[in-house]
DNA sequence: CTTACGGCCTGGGTGC
DNA sequence: TGCACCCAGGCCGTAA
C-alpha cells in the first residue's frame, strides 16, 4: 500500500524521465475516483510537465501550458491502496482497472490502475494548490524533532491514530506507523499527549529511520505496489512487526499481537511495547 | 475545535 | 469444484 516511501519511489521514477514531456491526448475509463474528469480532459492535451513530487501521499506533476491554464497547476494523483503509474510503451499489455492514459510525446504513455479505485485524481489550480497542500501536516523527514514533538504532544487521540492523521504527520500509513512504533517502543494505543520527551525522541528517530530505509530499497510491496517502471519495492523482507501475528519478536521473542487501533489492524510486541495504564474512555 | 466511525472498492483467502 | 463470506485500509462525510 502506498506511502510516503512509495509514493517517494514513483515520484523519483517519474521525475527521471517526465520534465519536459508533452501531454498530447488523455483518455480515461471509469472516472468516480477523479474529482471532475472533463478539467483534465480540458487541460491536460498540450501541457508540458515541469516537475514530479511528492508531497505527503500526494504525486504531484507540476504542468505548465501557454495555451491552456493560466499560471503553473499540477496534477494531484492518490495512490489510495492499489494505485499504480507506471510508463510504458503504448503496445505493452493494458492490465485490468486500468482507467487513465496520457499520451506523452515521446511516443511513450502514462497509466493509472488502480484495482480498487481508493486512490484520487484531481487538477489543482493555483491558488486551490497551495490551500489543498497547506492543509497537510509536517513532512517527517523534513520536519525538525522540535516540531514532531509540538505536533504530537498537543494530540489526546491514540499516538497510532495520531501518525496516521495526515493533517498532523503527511505521508504515514499503517505499514510506517507500526514499524516506527515498534522501533520506538511505544505502544499504539498510548495518548500522544502523553508521551514522554524521551518516547518522542525516539519515536521521532525511530520514524526518520523506518522511513529512510524504506526510500532506500523503494519501499514495500505487499499487495500491489509497483513503482514508475513496474519493479517492486523490497522493504516488506525488513518488517519487524507489520503482519506478523503469532510470530516471534526480532528483539525479545515474545509472540507479536494484533489489535485494533484507529480502525485499522496494528501490530506490536506486547512486551517491549507496553499498554498504557490508563482507561480508554468511551 | 477534536475525535470516532461507517462506507467505499476488488481480489485473495478461508471454510463448508 | 464452487460459493458465500470476510478482510485488507486511506480518506471523506457525518456524528458526537
Amino acid at each position: 500500500m502506498p506511502e510516503l516511501p512509495e509514493v517517494e519511489t514513483v515520484a523519483r521514477g517519474l521525475q527521471a524521465v517526465l520534465p519536459g514531456r508533452r501531454i498530447l491526448e488523455v483518455r480515461l475509463g471509469k472516472t468516480d475516483f477523479i474529482d471532475d474528469p472533463a478539467a483534465l480532459e480540458r487541460e491536460l492535451p498540450g501541457s508540458r510537465v515541469a516537475n514530479v513530487r511528492r508531497f505527503g501521499k500526494f504525486l504531484l506533476l507540476d504542468l505548465e501550458n501557454p495555451n491552456g491554464m493560466p499560471g503553473p497547476y499540477s496534477l494531484q494523483i492518490h495512490l489510495g491502496m492499489t494505485g499504480q503509474v507506471v510508463i510504458c510503451p503504448p503496445e505493452a499489455r493494458v492490465p485490468p482497472h486500468t482507467h487513465m492514459f496520457l499520451a506523452l510525446d515521446d511516443g511513450r504513455e502514462l497509466r493509472y490502475t488502480d484495482i480498487r479505485r481508493f486512490g484520487r485524481i484531481r487538477i489543482l489550480a493555483n491558488g486551490a494548490r497551495e490551500k489543498i497542500l497547506g492543509q497537510q501536516g509536517l513532512d517527517p523527514l523534513e520536519a525538525s524533532e522540535d516540531e514532531f514533538r509540538m505536533a504530537i504532544s498537543s494530540r489526546r487521540a491514540r499516538i497510532k491514530a495520531v501518525l496516521l492523521d495526515q493533517h498532523v504527520v503527511r505521508g504515514m500509513g499503517n505499514i510506517y506507523t507500526d514499524e516506527s512504533l515498534w522501533r520506538a517502543r511505544i505502544h499504539p494505543k498510548r495518548l500522544g499527549a502523553k508521551l514522554k520527551d524521551e518516547d518522542l525522541h525516539r519515536l521521532f528517530r525511530a520514524v526518520q529511520a523506518v522511513l529512510a530505509e524504506a526510500i532506500q530499497l523503494r519501499g514495500s510491496s505487499v499487495s500491489d505496489y509497483v513503482d514508475a517502471n513496474g519493479e517492486p519495492g523490497e522493504f516488506q523482507l525488513r518488517h519487524r512487526v507489520y503482519m506478523r501475528e503469532g510470530k516471534k519478536c526480532f528483539r525479545c521473542h515474545a509472540i507479536i499481537r494484533r489489535v485494533i487501533v484507529a480502525g485499522r489492524s496494528s501490530y506490536f510486541c506486547p512486551r517491549c511495547q507496553s499498554a498504557p495504564r490508563q482507561t480508554i474512555r468511551h
